[in-house]
DNA sequence: GCAGCGAAGTTGTCATGACTTCTTTCATCG
DNA sequence: CGATGAAAGAAGTCATGACAACTTCGCTGC
């Protein structure tokens, strides 16, 4: 498969599949550091970085001077999966589906110019959509996007690809988003989209995407559905990491 | 102050204060690997391991030929200060203030039971407090304990002091937490006592806490005031973090 | 003045060896 | 038979040395 990729990167690889597939089951000690050296033929650098990988995705647990334990099997869900809504629903086996509402091109209002970096009454391109699990809408996705990335998503398919694969393919990859999640209640419009009662408690996910040179390619406003949607967060003492809690 | 510690701890804290004090400032490059060895007088791996520390936390990014750059000068939020309202706002600066509305010793519901692990029947306590922020209502917290925690509680002075600390110092210490978030409508009780109309949207976030057995010290049920409170997540192409949409 | 190229510097990766600290296990003693 | 303690095993930590891959910057030629 993979022959240029690191060691430890292989290791980590080969140690992600075997946990994948059970041959280490949860609540079972992993090898230890010197058999799986003498497993895999490298020094003890590559084998502790491979494990780290696990340690920090909260994969593996324990150690100092024990095996360490398998603690999930499921791992963190990779950026990828957790930007795209298509993604995500194949990953979980559900379909994903959408509709449509609007795409239109318009000048950036204030506020919407200082989020994504431009200069006001530049143009951007706003897409609406609804967003449906196995046939049922999920949520509302409200995205914005600065002129040199939306006018390509005028010319696309929208109905039936992904956004985030439309842009990929055209080399615009997101590799930085922060979150700002919030409640709201269904604006009357919104409600009647996701077929709920105007004023229900939506559970709303602010976005704002960043290519690798910290332009910015999308700012969204998505709002769930609760009963459809949540967000799951895990935290241990030993590891920070990027969540916070911050006054509104 | 810290002697024993390990030295690429020693390095890391040292690092984290020079971004704090603002010697290393946003966006400047990272003093070259060399030159930190040179300076602290160690060999390469210990400083390699402080800086992958940072890394992870997203203070720098970059590298790879060039030195790191400073991302980020306010460092994700620590386990303690996500866990304890009461740490959470003195380290914005935001005093922290508190209602007992209910502490009460019960049987268990067999939900509670089973998201506890115990046996139903058997005895909880339940606490039920007004969080509030400088002297505003931002969230109603109830949180449920097994008994071997929660008697401590009953006896505990819970108005003046935070729960989390209580239990720190009985030596009953989280050490993991999960946290499902989504967004529900204001119960009257609720509304009545955040100040809002019922109905109203609230974030909701249930946790559950673990100390280092893996045994449950508390189930929770936080409802905050978007108004007040929101949750804050980055997310990088590069590195997972333990967080995952998922279908209600 | 600008583009392209090459050298130097820096980080990424890996091996080896050694010592410390903690856990586990097992044998021994009470 | 249980508790205690010693020994063995394992992970954590650190140093040193080396090479590869990449970035940056200055120099040269156009």
């Amino acid at each position: 498969m993979s022959q240029n990729l690191p060691l430890h990167t292989q290791l980590y690889d080969a140690m992600i599949q075997r946990i994948r597939s059970g041959a280490w089951k949860e609540g079972d000690r992993v090898p230890s550091e010197k058999s799986l050296v003498a497993e895999f033929g490298t020094s003890r650098g590559p084998v502790r970085q491979a494990l780290a990988s696990l340690r920090a995705e909260g994969m593996i647990v324990g150690g100092r001077g024990a095996p360490p334990r398998v603690q999930r099997t499921v791992p963190a869900q990779s950026f990828d999966t957790f930007l795209s809504f298509t993604e995500w629903a194949r990953s979980i086996d559900r379909s994903p589906g959408q509709r449509v509402i609007e795409a239109s091109r318009r000048p950036a209002t204030e506020e919407i110019a200082r989020e994504l970096g431009i200069a006001p009454d530049e143009a951007v391109v706003e897409v609406i959509r609804l967003r449906l699990l196995d046939g049922e809408p999920a949520m509302i996705e409200r995205s914005v996007h600065p002129f040199w990335v939306g006018r390509h998503l005028l010319a696309a398919d929208l109905d039936g690809g992904s956004i985030y694969q439309t842009l990929l393919a055209l080399h615009i990859a997101p590799v930085r988003a922060r979150h700002v999640i919030d409640a709201v209640a269904a604006h009357p419009l919104d409600a009647e989209w996701l077929g709920v009662a105007a004023g229900s408690p939506l559970l709303r996910a602010r976005r704002v995407t960043r290519d690798e040179h910290g332009g910015v390619i999308e700012s969204a406003d998505d709002r769930y559905l609760p009963s459809m949607t949540t967000f799951v967060i895990e935290n241990t003492a030993e590891h920070r990491i990027p969540l916070t809690r911050e006054p509104a």
